[in-house]
DNA sequence: CCATAAAGTAAACGCGGTTGACCATTTCGT
DNA sequence: ACGAAATGGTCAACCGCGTTTACTTTATGG
C-alpha cells in the first residue's frame, strides 16, 4: 500500500484510540469503578516496582506528587492498592497492589490479548510478531520518553 | 523476540506517548500558541471536510458541541481557522482552515515525517512499510472507533 | 547538630470539559 | 401551508482533575 510521509504516527494515534476505547467499553460493561488510563498505568508501575512511594509514581506519570497522592488515595478507597508505612523511612509510605488490583491487571491483560487476537486474524501471527519487534525497537530508542503514562 | 500476550497495546501506547511528546517539544521550541492534540485533530478533520460545522467537529472529537465551539473560537482567535456563514443554512457557520492553519498541518506532517525517518533508521524502510500496512489493517477494521481524536 | 532536602498533606485555584437553558432557523407531519 | 419537532449555536453555571502555594514531619550530610 502506498504510504504518505508522516502517516504512521497518525495511524498509531488511531490504533491507540480504538484499543483503549474497546477496553474501556468492556470495563464499563463490567460495572467497575470509573477507572481511567492513569489508573491502569499506575497498576503497571506498581507491578514493576515493589516498594514504590507516591513520589516515584508521580515522577513516572509525569504529574505532581499531590496529583499522584490523590490517585493513590482514590485507588485505595476502591481497594485496588494499599499503603503501608515504609520500613526504613518514617516520612514515606509504600504503595502496593492488593489482590483486587492484581486481578484487574490480569483482566486487562486478557482483554488486550483478545484485541491482539482480532488483529492477528487480520494480518496473521507472524506479522504481529514483527509488529511487536518494530514497536519495541522504536520504544527502546525513545528511552524515557516512551514511559507508559497518559498523553495529556 | 519473545512476545508476551497483550503486550502490543502497551507498546502502542508508549510509542504514541513518545511521538506526541517529541512533536510538542518541538512546537514549544517554535514559540507557538499552546496547541493541544485536540487542535491538531481539529485541523486534520477540517482538511478532510470542506464545509464542516462545529457540530460535525464535536461529533468527530467525541465532545459536546459547546466544547467544540470553544475550541473553534480559540483557534479562530489565534488565526488558525475562520468561520463563515453557511450558504444554505441560516443557523449554521462553516469552519475552515486559514493559510496559517494549513501551514501548521504541513509543519506537523514534516515533523511526523522526521519521526518516521528516525524509526526507519532503526528498523529499515521495508519494515516501516509493512508496519504501515498492518496498522492500517487494524484501523480500518476498527471502523469509527479509530477516529483521530483525543484519548481522554 | 543544625541546615537542607525529601515525603506527604491541605487548601486555593485554573483549565477544559459537561450540563442545562435558551434563541434562531430549518425540516417534517398532517 | 402551518404548527411541532429537530437542529445549529451561544451563554452561564458547574465539576473533575490537575497545578500552585504553603506547611508539617522525618532524613541526611557538612
Amino acid at each position: 500500500m502506498a504510504r504518505r510521509r508522516g502517516e504512521i504516527p497518525l495511524l498509531i494515534a488511531m490504533a491507540y484510540r480504538a484499543m483503549t476505547d474497546e477496553l474501556h467499553a468492556r470495563l464499563d460493561a463490567q460495572g467497575r469503578e470509573p477507572l481511567r488510563p492513569a489508573h491502569g498505568y499506575t497498576f503497571r508501575f506498581l507491578l514493576g516496582h515493589d516498594d514504590a512511594m507516591s513520589v516515584d509514581l508521580a515522577e513516572h506519570l509525569g504529574v505532581t506528587k499531590q496529583a499522584a497522592s490523590k490517585i493513590v488515595a482514590e485507588l485505595e478507597g476502591w481497594g485496588y492498592v494499599e499503603r503501608r508505612p515504609h520500613p526504613h523511612d518514617g516520612r514515606a509510605r509504600v504503595v502496593g497492589l492488593t489482590a483486587k488490583g492484581l486481578a484487574y491487571v490480569e483482566e486487562a491483560d486478557r482483554m488486550w490479548g483478545e484485541a491482539e487476537d482480532r488483529w492477528a486474524a487480520i494480518i496473521g501471527e507472524e506479522r504481529l510478531d514483527r509488529l511487536h519487534d518494530d514497536l519495541l525497537g522504536y520504544v527502546e530508542a525513545a528511552g524515557d520518553r516512551a514511559a507508559l503514562r497518559p498523553v495529556w
